[in-house]
DNA sequence: CCACATTCTTGATCTGCGTCAAAGTTTACG
DNA sequence: CGTAAACTTTGACGCAGATCAAGAATGTGG
């Protein structure tokens, strides 16, 4: 999901998405990568789902490049995201068999699989693997948690520019740009009606919130999904967040 | 976190909270046991606070007994329950040094402590610990995933009967009841104003809710912590669930 | 280049929940 | 046992965001 440490992962990762440093960063081994016979890709294109919630999930892996969302939906149609995965995040857990979420490519999608029994059984012998992986876990639950403020707490405006903020954070990371006082400048991977199911709202609240920060100077648009940050200082105030601790402490 | 994979833990431990078989449920060593020498317990009284957000934090440890909340809050005050720790959960992570969440007592509380870097060294040793952890941790995550849902889409007195439901399975799981229709029945371990924090609502909300369903014959109240549930499936309607799947499938 | 589907914006209106206020109930303590 | 503190309930009212509705912008395939 979305957060720092995942992200700079991708960092490590470099340009070579197969060895799956996200996954074993620490360890020196590349016993994954040895796995040829388990490992496979997939592809997915934009709006394909990768797996419905309840279906029988018989792998893990991780996102390669694209971007994917996990959401839950009750009965009447409500659907609320539960997370974003962005490149090098992992999908699926050891000891269980079912998909507990829908996942959905909101881009072009790689991922890069392995079957779950020979995953697990590697794991079992080899312990950087299940630490690395507890890691990532336990970010993964500091990023829900975060969400849960701003879903349970935040106004509308503010879970927008919490949204932004965060978008605009991981491109930072990404494309390394400095954090310093610079305009910062990224397109939305999401469409208005995914980030109010992102955010608990409605996609016409989504879309008036946005065209007031846009009145208010926060940012600027180009077209409906590029945008840029005049302030990020502004922007995480807007958040909620005091500018430099909160959220990205 | 409130999920019935570390209930049944609970369960595992039986009386005997001091073996940590939450942590380490499935390898038949006692090695956690052993290490006396980094145990110790804490005692904290109802309304006390175990840790600040932000402070250091240099133990991990997991519940004997009691109840204990981790929230987050806002500089202006609004607070967000982000979980609630119940006996055999476990608190802190491996690999950070600051707490992210406020951790308060809600009742009086017991917790057994380890100091964090032997138990990092232990767990680097010992790798069913570390995939216990995991395990546990990918419940949380669950459990928080489960709770944004709650916290995004749901209503006031769907949010209500979610939390009643919550409650009121743990309760079945930690005293074995039956899980056939008969009525259940429990205390609530919580405030009015900690449930409006736990489901982002005012404490009058809430308050005017469990009127309602007390009205409607959901619930039938003994003074104002004592609930009746006649019929659990009907809860769990009100929940938003289909009565046997969604939630708790 | 045009038709048609998506996506997005904006307006008008409605409503669920928050806010403010007051009083009732339970618990704790001197 | 009596008084204060904490917790809970209930009412009146207002507003943020949902809902309903109509277009505008953008993209896509023929």
């Amino acid at each position: 999901m979305l957060n720092e440490r995942s992200l700079s992962v991708t960092q490590d990762c470099g340009d070579c998405p197969i060895r799956h440093r996200a996954v074993c960063a620490r360890c020196e081994s590349d016993e994954l990568d040895r796995l040829e016979e388990i490992k496979y890709y997939r592809k997915f294109e934009a709006g394909q789902t990768v797996i419905w919630s309840g279906d029988k999930m018989d792998f893990v892996g991780s996102v390669v490049s694209g971007i994917a969302t996990l959401t839950q939906t009750m009965e009447d149609g409500r659907t609320q995201m539960v997370g974003l995965l962005l490149p090098s995040d992992f999908v699926g857990r050891p000891g269980r068999s079912t998909a507990a979420y829908d996942v959905v490519a909101t881009t072009d999608l790689v991922m890069c699989c392995f079957r779950k029994s020979p995953f697990e059984e590697l794991m079992g012998r080899t312990p950087h693997i299940a630490q690395r992986l507890l890691e990532m876990t336990l970010d993964e639950l500091d990023a829900a948690r975060e969400w849960m403020l701003v879903l349970g707490r935040k106004t509308a405006r503010e879970k927008i520019a919490s949204l932004l903020s965060i978008i605009a954070r991981r491109d930072a990371t990404l494309h390394l740009k400095s954090g310093g006082g610079g305009p910062l400048t990224f397109d939305l991977p999401l469409t208005r009606e995914a980030m109010a199911d992102y955010l608990g709202l409605t996609l016409e609240t989504v879309s008036r919130q946005i065209s007031a920060l846009k009145k208010d100077g926060v940012i600027t648009l180009e077209g409906k999904r590029h945008v840029t940050v005049p302030d990020m200082e502004r922007l995480l105030e807007e958040a909620g967040d005091d500018a430099d601790g909160g959220m990205f402490a």
